[in-house]
DNA sequence: GTTCTTGCAAATCGTTTGCACAATA
DNA sequence: TATTGTGCAAACGATTTGCAAGAAC
């Protein structure tokens, strides 16, 4: 899927061929999303995130988070994150970065390293292709795991 | 989930209390899943493979071939890639690689860089964690779709 | 007042599981 | 012959959609 950030409201209505434009209105649920996405942090997923959002509005529900996740990807205002298993994880920082995952808790926590220069490698890689993006996961243990790593793997 | 390889044998039967070890029986199914995984190359999805292999064998269920795409991936004889939409792709490419995904036609072809030396960004990338792999995923536009885009935006 | 957004329920998609029968070692 | 693997159907979890009522502009 082609993301075109702040572009969205065009791209948005492709199928509602009778205008050109069409307005998002922001609603106190697509604020709360994004709200707690940011307070939680550490890459919630979609069930994360509408937890967190029952807590404000006990009667919001789980389509209008979703719906409101893929506004906010379109939007630009977040990023969909692969986690180990089969759910997507959102995050709030949407500056160019890389996500360590840990094997043992499954957690994903951003990295903040210098990018890799890509276009060094570039050439080589892909002849041909146009990149646009580059992603860059870790997986391995964290800190906190490998302290307890016997007691956490006994767990599951 | 943690990939053990070769001593998947233990592992699978974690739950099957009265023994230590079970085997794998080699069976036609197994074989023709890898077959045309290795046949069909560019990284199909569970789909793809059970219609290349119902060719061959028209009474396979998609769940035989589901079950044996994750015996395969616990032998290592395969790999799970994370698609740009919700479903996996599997790659018999089982040695370090990254990966480009054409942003057009969704395709995932492997990119054969000298791996990127993680080992010189680790120690300020991610404190503490004990790494045991990087994914690399580049995102763009691959030759066939940057010559005819146009076309193939229209055609969605 | 228009039309975007919501909440609900039902549908969908990819994947997994339970079970009786078939196949492998 | 013991036990793994199969095919089928039904279950599953994550996500999406249709629709009537409600909210934003």
């Amino acid at each position: 899927m082609l993301r075109f950030g702040t572009i969205f409201v065009i791209v948005m209505n492709m199928n509602n061929q009778n205008r050109a434009y069409s307005a998002r209105r922001w609603t106190k649920q697509r604020q709360v999303v994004l709200e707690e996405i940011i307070r939680l942090g550490c890459h919630p997923t979609a069930d994360d995130i509408f937890d967190a959002v029952r807590k404000c509005l006990p009667k919001v529900s789980l389509s209008t988070v979703y719906r409101n996740l893929g506004i906010l990807i379109e939007q630009g205002e977040i990023l969909e994150v692969h986690g180990p298993c089969h759910e997507l994880h959102y995050d709030h920082n949407t500056t160019d970065h890389c996500h360590v995952r840990c094997s043992v808790c499954g957690r994903i926590c951003d990295v903040d390293i210098e990018p890799i220069d890509v276009k060094t490698v570039l050439p080589a890689a892909a002849s041909g292709y146009t990149i646009e993006k580059v992603h860059i996961t870790f997986t391995g243990v964290c800190p906190s795991c490998a302290a307890g790593e016997e007691r956490e793997d006994e767990k599951r």
